[in-house]
DNA sequence: CACTGTATTGACTTTAACGTAAAAAGACGG
DNA sequence: CCGTCTTTTTACGTTAAAGTCAATACAGTG
Protein backbone atom coordinates (compact mmCIF):
# COMPACT_ATOMS: atom_id res chain seq x y z
CA UNK A 1 0.00 0.00 0.00
CA UNK A 2 1.65 3.33 -0.93
CA UNK A 3 1.00 5.93 0.50
CA UNK A 4 2.17 9.20 -0.95
CA UNK A 5 2.64 13.08 0.67
CA UNK A 6 2.12 16.14 -1.01
CA UNK A 7 4.94 18.70 -1.19
CA UNK A 8 2.91 21.29 1.33
CA UNK A 9 2.31 18.06 3.87
CA UNK A 10 6.16 18.08 3.95
CA UNK A 11 6.94 21.61 3.75
CA UNK A 12 4.43 21.58 7.17
CA UNK A 13 6.09 18.48 8.77
CA UNK A 14 9.55 19.96 8.59
CA UNK A 15 8.99 23.82 8.47
CA UNK A 16 10.59 24.31 4.89
CA UNK A 17 8.80 26.22 2.08
CA UNK A 18 8.03 24.48 -1.19
CA UNK A 19 10.99 26.64 -2.88
CA UNK A 20 13.53 24.39 -1.17
CA UNK A 21 12.10 21.21 -1.83
CA UNK A 22 11.94 22.26 -5.43
CA UNK A 23 15.50 23.30 -5.08
CA UNK A 24 16.49 19.66 -3.90
CA UNK A 25 14.70 18.01 -6.42
CA UNK A 26 16.32 20.25 -9.32
CA UNK A 27 19.81 19.10 -6.97
CA UNK A 28 18.76 15.51 -7.96
CA UNK A 29 18.57 15.05 -3.85
CA UNK A 30 15.00 13.92 -3.87
CA UNK A 31 12.81 12.61 -7.14
CA UNK A 32 9.20 12.26 -6.31
CA UNK A 33 6.66 10.57 -8.58
CA UNK A 34 4.19 12.81 -10.44
CA UNK A 35 0.71 12.57 -11.02
CA UNK A 36 0.02 14.74 -14.06
CA UNK A 37 2.29 17.74 -12.59
CA UNK A 38 1.92 17.54 -9.17
CA UNK A 39 4.81 16.09 -7.36
CA UNK A 40 4.22 12.27 -5.22
CA UNK A 41 6.74 12.05 -2.44
CA UNK A 42 6.90 8.78 -0.65
CA UNK A 43 7.84 7.64 2.15
CA UNK A 44 11.33 6.81 1.02
CA UNK A 45 11.49 10.41 -0.03
CA UNK A 46 10.65 11.67 2.96
CA UNK A 47 13.16 10.06 4.56
CA UNK A 48 15.53 11.38 2.46
CA UNK A 49 14.36 15.09 3.29
CA UNK A 50 14.83 14.27 7.04
CA UNK A 51 18.45 13.07 6.07
CA UNK A 52 19.25 16.08 4.24
CA UNK A 53 18.20 18.32 6.82
CA UNK A 54 19.98 16.28 9.84
CA UNK A 55 23.10 16.50 7.60
CA UNK A 56 22.10 20.42 6.94
CA UNK A 57 21.92 20.96 11.01
CA UNK A 58 26.08 19.25 10.85
CA UNK A 59 26.79 22.07 8.74
CA UNK A 60 26.82 20.05 5.81
CA UNK A 61 27.14 20.95 2.53
CA UNK A 62 24.22 20.13 0.22
CA UNK A 63 26.68 18.42 -1.98
CA UNK A 64 28.23 16.54 0.91
CA UNK A 65 25.05 15.30 2.06
CA UNK A 66 24.25 13.86 -1.12
CA UNK A 67 27.37 12.16 -1.44
CA UNK A 68 26.21 10.67 2.15
CA UNK A 69 22.93 9.60 1.46
CA UNK A 70 23.90 7.83 -2.19
CA UNK A 71 26.24 5.57 -0.27
CA UNK A 72 23.01 4.95 1.85
CA UNK A 73 21.17 4.56 -1.21
CA UNK A 74 23.25 1.78 -3.02
CA UNK A 75 22.74 -1.51 -2.16
CA UNK A 76 25.94 -3.23 -1.28
CA UNK A 77 25.71 -5.37 -4.06
CA UNK A 78 25.80 -3.05 -7.09
CA UNK A 79 28.55 -0.77 -5.24
CA UNK A 80 31.40 -1.61 -7.44
CA UNK A 81 34.17 0.27 -5.25
CA UNK A 82 33.90 -1.06 -2.13
CA UNK A 83 37.18 0.07 -0.84
CA UNK A 84 36.20 3.42 -1.86
CA UNK A 85 32.85 3.25 -0.28
CA UNK A 86 34.81 2.16 2.62
CA UNK A 87 37.43 4.77 2.68
CA UNK A 88 34.34 7.63 2.62
CA UNK A 89 32.30 5.91 5.36
CA UNK A 90 36.22 6.60 7.48
CA UNK A 91 36.64 10.08 6.17
CA UNK A 92 33.34 10.80 7.45
CA UNK A 93 32.96 8.77 10.70
CA UNK A 94 36.34 11.29 11.56
CA UNK A 95 34.21 14.74 10.54
CA UNK A 96 31.60 13.57 12.76
CA UNK A 97 33.94 12.28 15.38
CA UNK A 98 35.44 15.79 15.13
CA UNK A 99 32.41 17.65 15.36
CA UNK A 100 31.53 15.73 18.56
CA UNK A 101 34.39 16.90 20.08
CA UNK A 102 34.00 20.71 19.10
CA UNK A 103 30.64 19.94 20.19
CA UNK A 104 32.26 18.66 23.81
CA UNK A 105 34.57 21.69 23.77
CA UNK A 106 31.81 24.36 23.25
CA UNK A 107 29.53 22.87 26.05
CA UNK A 108 32.52 23.04 28.52
CA UNK A 109 33.11 26.83 27.70
CA UNK A 110 29.03 27.26 28.17
CA UNK A 111 28.39 25.50 31.21
CA UNK A 112 31.86 27.98 32.57
CA UNK A 113 30.12 31.18 31.46
CA UNK A 114 26.73 29.94 32.79
CA UNK A 115 28.36 29.09 35.97
CA UNK A 116 29.89 33.07 36.07
CA UNK A 117 26.39 34.44 35.18
CA UNK A 118 24.76 32.20 37.89
CA UNK A 119 27.57 33.20 40.83
CA UNK A 120 27.12 36.80 39.54
CA UNK A 121 23.15 36.27 40.18
CA UNK A 122 23.12 34.84 43.45
CA UNK A 123 26.31 37.93 44.42
CA UNK A 124 23.44 40.70 43.32
CA UNK A 125 20.77 38.87 45.47
CA UNK A 126 22.87 38.39 48.52
CA UNK A 127 23.80 42.79 47.60
CA UNK A 128 19.69 42.97 47.80
CA UNK A 129 19.07 41.08 50.89
CA UNK A 130 21.94 43.00 53.03
CA UNK A 131 19.93 46.32 51.74
CA UNK A 132 16.77 44.73 52.72
CA UNK A 133 17.92 44.64 56.18
CA UNK B 1 55.39 39.51 27.49
CA UNK B 2 53.38 39.96 24.86
CA UNK B 3 53.91 37.77 21.76
CA UNK B 4 52.31 38.56 18.10
CA UNK B 5 51.36 36.61 15.30
CA UNK B 6 51.69 37.50 11.83
CA UNK B 7 48.48 37.16 9.83
CA UNK B 8 50.34 34.63 7.68
CA UNK B 9 51.15 32.38 10.57
CA UNK B 10 48.11 32.38 11.22
CA UNK B 11 46.62 30.98 8.06
CA UNK B 12 49.07 28.64 7.83
CA UNK B 13 48.30 27.48 11.33
CA UNK B 14 44.51 27.22 10.29
CA UNK B 15 44.96 26.65 6.97
CA UNK B 16 42.63 29.18 5.82
CA UNK B 17 43.51 32.56 3.48
CA UNK B 18 44.25 35.95 4.70
CA UNK B 19 41.30 36.94 2.73
CA UNK B 20 39.86 35.24 5.47
CA UNK B 21 41.35 36.52 8.47
CA UNK B 22 40.40 40.38 6.99
CA UNK B 23 36.68 39.31 6.49
CA UNK B 24 36.48 38.14 9.77
CA UNK B 25 38.17 41.44 11.16
CA UNK B 26 35.64 43.56 8.59
CA UNK B 27 32.96 41.49 10.74
CA UNK B 28 34.33 42.24 13.74
CA UNK B 29 35.46 39.19 15.03
CA UNK B 30 38.31 39.78 15.65
CA UNK B 31 40.33 43.17 16.50
CA UNK B 32 44.43 42.68 16.13
CA UNK B 33 46.41 45.26 17.10
CA UNK B 34 48.78 47.12 14.04
CA UNK B 35 52.11 48.25 13.58
CA UNK B 36 51.70 50.78 10.85
CA UNK B 37 49.20 49.02 8.19
CA UNK B 38 50.73 45.18 9.34
CA UNK B 39 48.53 43.67 11.83
CA UNK B 40 49.12 42.04 15.07
CA UNK B 41 47.26 39.42 16.32
CA UNK B 42 47.39 38.05 20.01
CA UNK B 43 47.52 34.47 21.33
CA UNK B 44 43.62 36.05 22.45
CA UNK B 45 43.05 37.00 18.88
CA UNK B 46 44.18 33.35 17.93
CA UNK B 47 42.01 31.47 20.31
CA UNK B 48 39.20 33.75 18.65
CA UNK B 49 39.95 32.94 15.69
CA UNK B 50 39.95 28.65 16.65
CA UNK B 51 36.61 29.62 18.15
CA UNK B 52 35.27 30.93 15.11
CA UNK B 53 36.67 28.10 12.85
CA UNK B 54 35.29 25.62 15.34
CA UNK B 55 31.74 27.38 15.38
CA UNK B 56 32.18 26.62 11.58
CA UNK B 57 33.00 23.34 11.71
CA UNK B 58 29.68 23.04 13.51
CA UNK B 59 27.42 24.42 10.85
CA UNK B 60 27.18 27.93 13.48
CA UNK B 61 27.12 31.52 11.04
CA UNK B 62 29.43 34.10 11.77
CA UNK B 63 26.88 36.17 12.97
CA UNK B 64 25.98 32.81 15.28
CA UNK B 65 29.76 32.35 16.25
CA UNK B 66 29.96 36.62 17.10
CA UNK B 67 27.37 35.93 19.69
CA UNK B 68 28.88 33.03 20.99
CA UNK B 69 32.36 34.56 21.51
CA UNK B 70 31.01 37.84 22.83
CA UNK B 71 28.95 35.72 25.21
CA UNK B 72 32.48 33.79 26.43
CA UNK B 73 34.13 37.79 26.33
CA UNK B 74 32.12 39.61 28.08
CA UNK B 75 33.32 38.90 32.00
CA UNK B 76 30.12 38.09 34.13
CA UNK B 77 30.05 41.57 36.05
CA UNK B 78 29.82 43.21 33.24
CA UNK B 79 27.03 41.63 31.83
CA UNK B 80 24.06 43.63 32.25
CA UNK B 81 21.63 41.21 31.30
CA UNK B 82 22.25 38.15 33.48
CA UNK B 83 19.09 36.29 33.14
CA UNK B 84 18.73 36.93 29.12
CA UNK B 85 22.52 35.65 28.75
CA UNK B 86 21.29 32.46 30.51
CA UNK B 87 18.32 32.16 28.24
CA UNK B 88 21.01 32.15 25.36
CA UNK B 89 23.01 29.94 26.60
CA UNK B 90 20.07 27.41 27.32
CA UNK B 91 19.31 27.73 23.83
CA UNK B 92 22.76 27.19 22.67
CA UNK B 93 23.12 23.94 25.18
CA UNK B 94 19.52 22.88 23.37
CA UNK B 95 20.68 22.88 19.30
CA UNK B 96 24.01 21.36 20.27
CA UNK B 97 22.80 18.51 22.12
CA UNK B 98 20.56 17.92 18.86
CA UNK B 99 23.47 18.33 16.97
CA UNK B 100 25.14 15.11 18.83
CA UNK B 101 21.69 13.27 18.99
CA UNK B 102 22.35 13.90 14.89
CA UNK B 103 26.06 13.02 14.64
CA UNK B 104 25.10 9.45 16.69
CA UNK B 105 22.17 8.76 14.25
CA UNK B 106 24.72 9.73 11.45
CA UNK B 107 27.48 7.62 12.70
CA UNK B 108 25.20 4.49 13.46
CA UNK B 109 23.89 4.61 9.88
CA UNK B 110 27.76 5.00 8.55
CA UNK B 111 28.23 1.69 10.71
CA UNK B 112 25.44 0.10 8.83
CA UNK B 113 26.63 0.83 5.40
CA UNK B 114 30.18 -0.08 6.58
CA UNK B 115 29.22 -3.78 7.76
CA UNK B 116 26.83 -4.09 4.54
CA UNK B 117 30.12 -3.57 2.59
CA UNK B 118 32.16 -5.72 4.55
CA UNK B 119 29.98 -8.41 4.20
CA UNK B 120 29.95 -7.76 0.10
CA UNK B 121 33.69 -8.22 0.23
CA UNK B 122 33.93 -10.82 2.20
CA UNK B 123 31.39 -13.01 -0.15
CA UNK B 124 33.34 -11.91 -3.18
CA UNK B 125 36.85 -13.21 -1.06
CA UNK B 126 35.31 -16.60 -1.11
CA UNK B 127 34.11 -16.98 -4.54
CA UNK B 128 37.75 -16.12 -5.65
CA UNK B 129 39.12 -18.64 -3.08
CA UNK B 130 36.22 -21.66 -4.64
CA UNK B 131 37.87 -20.58 -8.17
CA UNK B 132 40.89 -20.67 -7.16
CA UNK B 133 40.23 -24.23 -6.24
C1' DC C 1 69.13 53.01 -3.13
C1' DA C 2 67.22 49.62 -6.07
C1' DC C 3 65.23 45.30 -5.81
C1' DT C 4 62.29 41.76 -4.19
C1' DG C 5 58.87 39.85 -1.70
C1' DT C 6 55.13 40.33 1.48
C1' DA C 7 50.88 43.22 3.20
C1' DT C 8 47.13 46.10 2.63
C1' DT C 9 43.14 48.08 0.53
C1' DG C 10 39.31 48.30 -2.44
C1' DA C 11 36.60 46.70 -6.04
C1' DC C 12 34.57 43.25 -8.33
C1' DT C 13 33.22 38.22 -8.83
C1' DT C 14 31.66 33.78 -7.33
C1' DT C 15 29.01 29.99 -5.13
C1' DA C 16 25.47 27.86 -2.35
C1' DA C 17 21.00 27.97 -0.92
C1' DC C 18 17.34 29.53 -1.20
C1' DG C 19 13.50 33.92 -1.74
C1' DT C 20 10.23 36.39 -4.58
C1' DA C 21 7.30 37.42 -8.32
C1' DA C 22 4.60 36.41 -12.42
C1' DA C 23 2.09 33.60 -15.39
C1' DA C 24 -0.26 29.48 -16.48
C1' DA C 25 -2.40 25.11 -15.33
C1' DG C 26 -5.06 21.98 -12.52
C1' DA C 27 -8.22 20.91 -8.52
C1' DC C 28 -12.40 21.75 -6.05
C1' DG C 29 -16.62 23.51 -3.93
C1' DG C 30 -20.90 25.50 -4.88
C1' DC D 1 -19.15 26.39 -15.35
C1' DC D 2 -17.15 29.87 -12.41
C1' DG D 3 -14.35 31.72 -9.15
C1' DT D 4 -10.97 30.60 -5.82
C1' DC D 5 -7.04 28.16 -4.26
C1' DT D 6 -3.08 25.52 -4.87
C1' DT D 7 0.67 24.02 -7.64
C1' DT D 8 4.03 24.36 -11.12
C1' DT D 9 7.38 26.57 -14.00
C1' DT D 10 10.42 30.14 -15.24
C1' DA D 11 13.19 33.77 -14.28
C1' DC D 12 15.41 37.01 -11.67
C1' DG D 13 16.95 38.65 -6.89
C1' DT D 14 19.39 38.03 -2.48
C1' DT D 15 22.57 36.86 1.29
C1' DA D 16 26.63 34.89 3.46
C1' DA D 17 31.23 33.88 3.00
C1' DA D 18 34.66 34.23 0.92
C1' DG D 19 37.82 34.30 -3.90
C1' DT D 20 40.27 37.05 -7.26
C1' DC D 21 42.57 40.93 -9.06
C1' DA D 22 44.92 45.32 -9.27
C1' DA D 23 47.15 49.05 -7.29
C1' DT D 24 49.96 50.47 -4.07
C1' DA D 25 52.80 50.43 0.41
C1' DC D 26 56.29 48.87 3.23
C1' DA D 27 60.30 46.15 4.93
C1' DG D 28 64.41 44.02 4.67
C1' DT D 29 68.73 42.95 2.00
C1' DG D 30 72.68 43.32 -0.66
Amino acid sequence: MQRYFTITQLTQEFDITTRTLRFYEAQGLVTPHRRGRQRLYTPGDRTRIKLILRGKRLGFSLNEVKELIEMYGKAPGETGQLRLLLDKIAARREELLEKQRDIELTLLELEEVEAGAKARMTEIQSHVKSEEV
